[in-house]
DNA sequence: GAGACGTGGAC
DNA sequence: TGTCCAAGTCT
């Protein structure tokens, strides 16, 4: 006879075995009554949609150092919070980031609101992020379902409907778990078995608390669930790649358009990405071709980057020459910085 | 609601 | 090398 799964046991699992992370509370701090600090509960949720907790771990840490509160975020440079964030991806998000913490500054005296429908009217927190704020940082009994949920859920209910049509009945199955004390301990509860226990591949099913309540256990099929919908193809894009540098030393390099991909963020001037692209030099030189081409993967295409480099002085119309002193290549989205790396070699 | 939107690590 | 995936949001 298969037990019910509780929030008890997962609470109880979770007292004794919590990861301990940069922007957490631990449940035995939160028991003698130490409350998480809702600006480093937002920016630690914001970091880690679609991202793993190894990569976002010293983006917070040099986030918070820079900028300790909201109000510090809020009256940052945009140019300075983009170049913090480069190589975290999803680059919507810093734009975002900034947007939000004007909002909370000057619209809400610098204290995020408590409330799910006014924390998802905010700029990029949307469901998961409005009840994950809710839940960890102001203990409110709000159900959390991010990717982590929707695994735990399907596998202990045996859910064979494939995501994202399945996502309703998780949902339902997860606000059924969800206590009225200690949510935040809860939510976070819940996500640390999936990311520890109840992995994609290979669970450590003999470890979880929830073992002896798990249907897709029972059934054998855990590790297959959740089901999910195939994907498609990803197609192939070319592109051109223009690396410059003056007599200054200083490198010619534009920040993209706030919209579309990579935008808010420095990178070289370069081609369209297609099939077929146009040579768009951003002034007339000698281009050389750099001698390697870059290979980046997008979340929806393959881009092959022909890198071409040259010397000159000449005033472009697009962007401007960044002295040598300034330039940081960890301040360009990744795909721009493997360019660098293509192309340094010939300017030594 | 389906597609756009990054990156690095695991296998 | 290729595929999958990780605490989603926006349009």
């Amino acid at each position: 006879m298969r037990e019910t799964a509780s929030s008890d046991a997962l609470l109880s699992w979770y007292d004794r075995h919590a990861r301990q992370l940069p922007w957490r509370v631990s449940p035995q701090d939160r028991a003698s009554g130490i409350k998480p600090d809702p600006y480093r509960i937002w920016l630690s949720e914001v970091m880690l949609q679609q991202t793993t907790v190894a990569a976002v771990k010293d983006y917070f840490l040099k986030f918070t150092a820079l900028w300790p509160t909201v109000r510090d975020l809020a009256e940052a440079d945009d140019a300075e919070v983009m170049a913090a964030w480069a190589g975290l991806g999803y680059y919507a998000r810093a734009r975002n980031l900034l947007k939000c913490a004007r909002v909370v500054t000057d619209e809400h005296g610098g204290v995020f609101p408590n409330d799910r429908d006014s924390l998802q009217a905010l700029p990029g927190i949307g469901p998961y992020t409005s009840a994950a704020i809710s839940a960890i940082a102001f203990d409110l009994p709000e159900t959390v379902l991010d990717g982590n949920v929707e695994r735990v859920m399907s596998r202990i209910h045996a859910v064979e409907a494939p995501l994202p049509t399945s996502k309703p009945e998780l949902m339902t199955l997860a606000q059924a778990l969800t206590p009225q004390k200690r949510a935040g301990d809860y939510a976070q509860a819940v996500m640390d078995l999936g990311a520890t226990i109840c992995t994609p591949k290979s669970p450590a099913c003999g470890i979880c608390p929830w073992l002896d309540a798990c249907e897709g256990r029972e059934k054998g099929i855990a590790s297959e669930l959740p089901r999910k919908l195939p994907k498609k193809a990803k197609p192939t894009r070319r592109g051109i790649a223009y690396v410059l540098r003056n007599s200054d030393g200083a490198w010619l390099l534009e920040t993209r358009p706030d919209k579309g991909l990579l935008g808010g963020m420095l990178g070289w001037p370069g081609s369209d990405w297609a099939e077929d692209p146009i040579p768009a030099p951003p002034v007339s030189a000698d281009w050389q071709p750099a001698g390697m081409e870059v290979r980046h993967t997008f979340t929806h295409f393959h881009l092959v980057l022909n890198v071409m480099v040259a010397e000159a002085d000449l005033e472009p119309e697009l962007g401007e020459f960044i002295p040598h002193q300034s330039f940081r290549p960890s301040d360009l989205p990744t795909v721009m910085r493997k360019v660098f790396d293509a192309a340094k070699h010939r300017f030594e």
